[in-house]
This record gives C-alpha cells, structure tokens and sequence, in this order.
DNA sequence: GTTCCTGCAAAAGCTTTGCAGAAGA
DNA sequence: TCTTCTGCAAAGCTTTTGCAGGAAC
C-alpha cells in the first residue's frame, strides 16, 4: 500500500508533475478505494478534508494522471467515467443493481480473434455487466 | 438486408412501437451503414432526406429502439456514445486515429475467467483500441 | 523569482424534459 | 377519434476554458 503510493510520487517526479497537495491526495484516494469512482465520488470524498477543492482540479489532476500513464478511464454504460489506477490488463463487471464496478482477473491472450489481421492492438478490454452475488441476495429475500 | 429490415418492423409491431417515417429512416440507417454512428453522425446523414429532422426525435428513437432491444448503445472512450443495430456477440475495435470502429469475431466463452463466481453474467463485451490498416498505411507513407 | 497549479466563474457540449401541434393506428 | 410521436425551446448535467491569485520548485 505505502509502496504503492511512492512508488506513485516518483512517477509523478520522472514526469515532471508537481506534488501539490490535491494530486496527491487525489492519488492516495485512487490506491485506498479501488472503487472506480467516478469525478463526484472523488470530490465529494475529499472535500471535507479539503474544504476549498474544485472539481475543476479533479478533473485537471485526473487528466493530467492519464496523460502521464498512471491512471485509466474506463466507460462501460451510462455515460459515466470512471477512474481506475490499475493499469495492468483486467476486466471490469458492472452490476446493473448497485452501479458498483468489480475487477476480474481474465486472460485476453486465450481469446480466439478474427477479422484483425493488420491491426495495431494497444489495449484490450473486457466488460461485463449483469447483477452482483451481493444484489442477487438481496432480491432472493425481498422475493420471498 | 431488405430481409433485415422487413424483420426489425415486425419487431416494432411486436413492441407496439409506431412504424413512424422518422423511426423508420433510423433504422434504415442503423441497418445499411453499420459504422456504429454517433447521434450526430445519424441527424447529419438523415437531414438533407428529412429537413425538419430533430436531434431529440433522434435520441428518443434510439432510447425507444435500445428499451425494445433492437439497438444497443457502445461506449469505448472519449465519452462518446456510439449504436449499433448488431445485437449478437462480437468485439469492437476502436482506431484511435481515424475513430471508426470495426466489428470483429470473438470468442468469448472461451475466456479463463476467475473471481466471478456468483456472478450473474448478462452481457459481456471486448474492446480493442489501436490503429486500424488503413491508418498504418497512411502512417507509413508520411514518415517516408 | 519562475513556473506551474488551483479554484472560481463562465462557457461549451451533450442529453433530457415539457409541451403544442402533427401524424399514426 | 384517440393515442402517441415530433420537434422546438429550455433546462440539466458533465466537462472544459480563461484567468487571477497562490503554491511548488
């Protein structure tokens, strides 16, 4: 965890980034809640401890981070962005119920692909949705 | 293709959905130019047929058509919403330089998956992003 | 001391909503 | 005729931009 993150602000320092206060906690925030979270989440977070934070830093430490390769956004519906600090290859299950986004562990290599010959492939992603164990309880004891 | 479209109004009829001309030429589309489109690319290309077209009765129709299951909506990246009038299983690969997405075969059941145990799985997706041929090519030819 | 960042306000997009008139069944 | 759809205008969101003051280096 701890390693994690300075492991983090040296990236930051080999991109030239300054560590201002915001991007680190923004930061941290990412590496203790690996939620997906989206803008809001992360604001609404922060805030207390930060009483004078914008979104618009949000936003901007965000897409700086994703420029630099230490944070990705990820879209599956609803048009809603989410901001993930993993960045090795893994899928993503959204559960249609309570909105959260569950990571999983997949081997892209094993897929059977056609129809790609010629193409430049640079990320791989797999998505899924349905409805999480934790939500199909709680609709099996509202059933009964 | 005259087939496919005989086929998706009387899967309108079956919704009780009104075969309008404005729904029809969406369709019509959706079916003949299987580019994924954007909203605005649908409205642009359909204007010039139908001048008093609107880009509401475009988001309503395509929000009716996904309500039905006839469309499904794809979102990549870029927080841009894409349709598509292929509702089976198949990959999407997104050229990050020209921006069209391609179709591709996949098999996904084929994917080691782990940690989704419980799960209930309702739809599952690909997504590739990278440069397409055509872009390579192009690529190849200025750098000379 | 410079340079870059933050955060306010405003602008820019995209999508939805309310509603009167028009079209479909 | 009755119901539903279209399309205009306006509202609602999310995200970006411009810029003055402030923080990082």
């Amino acid at each position: 965890m701890k390693a994690s993150l300075e492991n983090i602000t040296n990236k930051l320092k080999n991109n030239n980034i300054r560590l201002s206060h915001q991007r680190l906690k923004v930061l941290e925030y990412l590496d203790r809640h690996r939620i997906h979270p989206t803008v809001e989440q992360i604001y609404h977070a922060l805030n207390d401890e930060i009483p004078s934070l914008s979104k618009t830093t949000i936003y901007n430490t965000l897409n700086t981070l994703i420029e630099a390769g230490l944070v990705r956004s990820i879209t599956i519906e609803d048009n809603e962005v989410r901001y993930d600090i993993r960045t090795d290859a893994h899928g993503h299950f959204k559960c249609k119920t309570c909105g959260n986004i569950y990571d999983f562990e997949v081997n892209i290599d094993l897929l059977e692909i056609k129809d790609l010959d010629g193409f430049s492939i640079y990320t791989r992603d797999v998505y899924f949705s349905g409805v999480c164990p934790k939500c199909i309880e709680k609709e099996n004891i509202t059933d009964i």
